[in-house]
RNA sequence: CGGGGUGUAGCGUAGCCCGGUUAUCGCGCCACGUUUGGGACGUGGAGGCCGCAGGUUCGAAUCCUGCCACCCCGACCA
């Protein structure tokens, strides 16, 4: 293992993708653009997982699974939605290998073995699961039917990067089937602020929340409400999305019920998903030159303790402390390792811990039994203490709260100094390129002068935010009126 | 998918232009000893289809062709 990272001032993107795989998150595979999740990078992502399935079930929600393929005559059956995707889909086109005669030990595809309908390998599954929720939807005693699945994707994606973006990747995606439209929108908008929650509260990642434009809409859907985080180097992540479906995939797979009064009517659809691109968003929120830094919520290891001692005496001495203290803190629930490894010495721990990202290390040595004390150091502030007995406890479980609040204070400290209110274009140009971040701006609301912002800046609308300034002015490209500030930047 | 670059031990690299002893160095790894409060030191050792496949040549890490993977810049995208 190197010793240093680059650091983000001397090369952001190599930064991160250094601190990916040095941190242990996750590396490149043989398979281009197909990613390996580490056990370390895993253990976060199950923490999402987890949290975010609780807040699922929590509203009613529950998981399925659908098939990994989709034949190609129901992939087309929502027409935008599949012309949306068809750029980017890998297609299985036969069924068998066999001996090359030519090449003995090879494998060639048998051209024998063609299917008689190719197979889309699912970009997302509305399709298969609308043309299943046909056969499960006759009235409206069947709804709402409100379904989960967490699964993997493709998307032949030109460039990859380490989870912002994959050929394949992991998420959940949830599908709902409502008899109303408004309570079809208002699950979308439902699951949107669970989106925001979760990624406030659990990892620290501050959000805005807002409806996309036309241009940035999911395929086949009505509308599209989404979550928008900055990350340190000033561009924009899209951290989740939530689509309100209308009656599109309804009347695409016939999914229709019958009303309390007999009539037959299409239901209405909502879906909405996270990836795995918010381990992204965490590495890129939180992490320094140092590496990563967790949130103590999805921390595999919210506290390690590190010995130090010289010969066995000390070491089985200051074991015991550390065994006392590791079975007080995890009484009280916190997630406690101890790295009793005799094969590499306490600084060497002290670096490796910082570059994963733990989020509480406490050292013990001979000084700290004689003194009845604790050396904890934190690594957001890269601070240290030397703490009694008496208080250590109490204390670290403190530090769990304050450290998760401290993170999310910080983030929310870096978007706000980095989202900036212009009034001209040559401003938004000006800034955008010498600081960054979220710019919010006028826009007349017409599709051409989003194309042209984008054409000339490379800037896009993130989202017309929920909570934004509502009071009308004129665009700043055309002057034309504009109903409300839009949020502008560069995006992941 | 277009342009550019890279690929030599687990990692980082020298050598490649200008073909010719046993492929360089550092980290890491293994053994032993001394060490252990911020990435220890000494001694000894192991580890290489020079990305893969062809070709040119008496001889290829080095030259040529094709392929694969990764990185950067575009187009596309969550």
């Amino acid at each position: 293992m190197a010793k240093n990272l680059t650091t983000r001032e001397e090369d952001y993107s190599k930064w991160y993708n250094e601190l990916v795989v040095k941190a242990d998150l996750a590396e490149n595979s043989g398979v281009r653009g197909c990613m390996v999740i580490k056990p370390y990078g895993f253990g976060i992502w199950e923490r999402m997982q987890a949290e975010l399935d609780k807040k699922f079930k929590e509203t009613g929600h529950s998981n399925a699974y659908f098939p990994l393929f989709v034949p190609k005559s129901m992939f087309e059956a929502e027409e935008k939605n599949a012309e949306g995707f068809a750029k980017e889909c890998a297609v299985v086109t036969h069924y068998r290998l066999k001996n090359d005669d030519e090449n003995a030990g090879k494998l060639i595809v048998d051209p024998n073995a063609k299917l008689e309908e190719e197979l889309i390998v699912r970009p997302t599954s509305e399709a298969i699961i609308w043309s299943t929720y046909k056969g499960w939807v006759q009235s409206y005693r069947d709804l709402p039917l409100l379904i989960n699945q967490w699964a993997n994707v493709v998307r032949w994606e030109m460039r990859t990067r380490l989870f912002l973006r994959t050929a394949e990747f992991l998420w959940q995606e949830g599908h709902t089937a409502h008899t109303t439209k408004k309570e079809a929108i208002e699950e979308s908008e439902r699951m949107m602020n669970v989106y925001a929650d979760f990624v406030q509260d659990f990892m620290a990642i501050p959000v805005v929340k807002g409806l996309k434009t036309e241009s940035e809409r999911f395929a086949g859907a009505e509308e599209t409400y989404c979550i928008e985080a900055l990350m340190q180097d000033g561009k924009a992540l899209q951290a989740g999305t939530s689509h309100f479906l209308g009656q599109n995939f309804a009347k695409a797979f016939d999914v229709k019920f019958a009303t309390k009064e007999g009539k037959q009517e299409y239901v209405w659809g909502t879906s909405w998903g996270v990836s795995t691109r918010l381990m992204g968003a965490l590495v890129m929120t939180h992490s320094d030159d140092k590496g990563l830094v967790l949130p103590p919520n999805l921390a595999p290891d919210q506290v390690v303790i590190v010995p130090i001692y010289r010969n066995d005496e000390q070491f089985d001495a200051v074991s015991e402390a550390a065994n006392e203290l590791m079975a007080a803190l995890r009484a009280k629930g916190v997630r406690v390792k101890f790295d009793n490894r005799d094969t590499h010495k306490p600084g060497w721990k002290f670096n490796e811990y910082e570059l994963k990202g733990v989020p509480v290390r406490i050292a013990i040595g001979p000084k700290d039994l004689e003194n009845g004390t604790f050396e904890v150091a934190r690594r957001d502030t890269l601070t240290k203490e030397v703490l009694s007995k008496d208080v250590i406890v109490d204390h670290v479980v403190g530090l769990m709260d304050e450290i998760q609040n401290n993170l999310f204070a910080k983030a929310i400290d870096h978007r706000t100094t980095h989202t900036t209110e212009v009034e001209s274009y040559d401003e938004f140009k000006e800034l955008l390129e010498a600081k960054g971040g979220f710019f919010s701006a006028h826009w007349d609301g017409t599709i051409e002068t989003e194309e042209k912002i984008k054409k000339e800046t490379k800037a896009t609308i993130r989202c017309i935010p929920f909570d934004g300034d509502n009071t009308p002015g004129t665009c700043m490209v055309t002057g034309n009126p504009s109903k409300r500030r839009v949020l502008f930047a560069k995006a992941y």
